[in-house]
DNA sequence: TATGAATGAGACTTCATTCAT
DNA sequence: TATGAATGAAGTCTCATTCAT
């Protein structure tokens, strides 16, 4: 946006290195919590797994819970990318269509990086900025509840924030649980059933 | 099993200081995580709330986790309770009226001290006790299920098992979501309102 | 010594058990010692072991130190025995078969009980009172003193106090360490061919 | 092997600040040992005598046991220098001669540091570290063995591992219990006459 | 800017000893 | 006199964070 210098490989080098260090940093922290919890998740380990000091780790993040809520955010970047181009693709569907496709989405959501999604759903104490999960789900509702008042001739008359409340909330619950705690229901056919079963619910209780 | 002899006081006194300062303890506890969270609950912290020197915590807790387990699992009982009223209550009721009853049932569970349900549901997993959720979790899929099989004549075919998850999961989520996310669901109208959409939802789904 | 009522049962009777709980007190820490370790030895061990209460155990033994020297003292009262009674045996045997004989009791008093001696001489902290390992290397160092000085006709001349240290020295230090740290030398035969070397270790030394 | 690069400042700078600190703590908890005992001797107590933080302890040493360990090692190598350069110098004299020196190395060994050897001897077993006594032991044995295979000419037949240990027993305790009990042993004249007794003791049962 | 040694508060736990009953 | 619940100082060890190099 700012007029950046088109070349100036010194900078831009060690922008790159700096880019490097962060990912680094932020792979390592997500690929320890996976593998060994929070509770191992200390700053040392992070900084060894990710080939930097301790130091260099303290000069981009300031505290121990900036990078986990770095790996928080992007994860739920990469559940946001898939809910939101699920939701941009169904929005002239009709509705049975459309919550099929949620569904589907938020299954596809959550097996991107199920280990990673348990620890952050169970692990990670949430103190302070770490309640982003919260904003995630204020933020796929927002959607939800743009599809349902373009598509209000569809549903029953309907107090709008209770239904997005009600469906958002079903289907966040149904495909966690499933992903998480029920690896029976992760084969095709088990998936594809409890997709359709998810959908009913929710098309019934609209309709 | 009445009576008992009025005075076996060495012994019993002994019982009665044991049982007050285990209660103390687990009390103690259950403040602690609720006020401060899970990484404040320091057994000298918790010792030291309870009135008692952390050499006698050591008497009746092997340690720490045992401290939590014991908040879970009185948190437990209490919630078994009410949902176990309530599925007695509904067993020989019509569908309807019986789901509105186990989803009021869910309220009334949730709330009873929801700021401890929220500690324990999202900082417990650290202690790897979330078995008991589990366990819980279990408990009540299955007297659902008992419930869904012998009122199979109102409902249509279907997978019981999926039928289940749907249903407690979605039930579950719903009430949990409501009571600690949303304050503004907790006026006696709003609640009643999310009652209605919750059985509306669950029933249309199993008719 | 002193004139005490020849029968006061009630006395009696409670000196007995007084007796009694010592005796299992010192027992219990004799087989914890052994079995366990000083370390794993605690006073309320000890007192469960011995089944009295800890308050019970405070009542005959000022501190845990008091216990362990009173199980040193006991052990070392037997190992005196054999040895003195050793020593009196051979007070009027020539040199050679004396010695032997004193050997062979040394052996026989490090077998009395090996693994509590190993405790003993191994792991418990020697401060203050406990220092009584001295006494005994005292006493015994005492005796044998006597008995050279009734047979210096058949010793070269020679420093009394000097020998006495040597032939004391050797010979507890060569019973003790093939006790303890040489199993494979507590055949008969090898038993018998250590006693062999040692004599011949101590007379051509005092000859 | 001679020029090193002069200056490796970054490296050898903490190289020699982690050597110094790692001496600093071994120094510290020596000298505990020997004044206080191993009962005082606590990381908190150490960490504070070597000045440094106890948290720079456990950087080095993985627990406590590890810091006594490299207690004793430092010690057994100070021993064993002196044992080695002992029957190195001996192993072509006679016996007499030889055996004499032997015994004088042993006393100058007790002598270098005779209250942490006390320490280390009496105190340490508790460690479970006594392998390492032990190996002392073994490698002295050894050496003393290969003395005497090649000196068979000068002794009677005999077991060589019996041999052996009643030598290298003897003279251990001998000096052990002469440096460490004996203060009255220690002067010039004294030692003198105990490396004669010693010297004759042993001479005499191999001849 | 990077390094990694150093820091030190604070967590968990044990156990000799006391004292109300 | 016996009991055993209670005490609390003290010990071991961890880890987020800092700072000299």
């Amino acid at each position: 946006m700012a007029r950046r210098p088109p070349t100036n490989p010194r900078k831009k080098a060690s922008q790159d290195r700096s880019r490097a260090t962060v990912d680094a940093l932020v792979e390592a922290t997500a690929r320890i919590l996976v593998k060994e919890g929070f509770d191992k998740a200390s700053t040392n380990r992070i900084a060894e797994k990710a080939g930097v000091s301790v130091g260099s780790l303290y000069q981009y993040f300031p505290c121990k819970e900036a990078l986990v809520a770095a790996v928080m955010e992007r994860h739920h970047r990469e559940l946001m990318q898939v809910v939101r181009r699920a939701l941009a693709e169904v929005v002239a569907q009709p509705m049975e269509q459309a919550v099929r496709k949620l569904v589907a989405a938020a299954m596809e959501a959550h097996r991107i990086d199920p280990n990673l999604h348990r620890v952050l759903a169970e692990q990670i104490p949430r103190t302070g900025k770490l309640e982003n999960v919260e904003s995630f789900n204020r933020e796929t509702a927002g959607m939800f509840r743009t599809y349902l008042e373009s598509h209000r001739e569809e549903c029953r008359a309907v107090n709008l924030e209770m239904a997005t409340f009600v469906c958002v909330t079903s289907i966040e619950a149904l495909t966690h649980s499933a992903v998480l705690h029920h690896p029976e229901m992760l084969s095709d056919a088990a998936t594809e059933a409890l997709v359709d079963e998810a959908t009913r619910l929710v098309v019934r209780y609209l309709k």
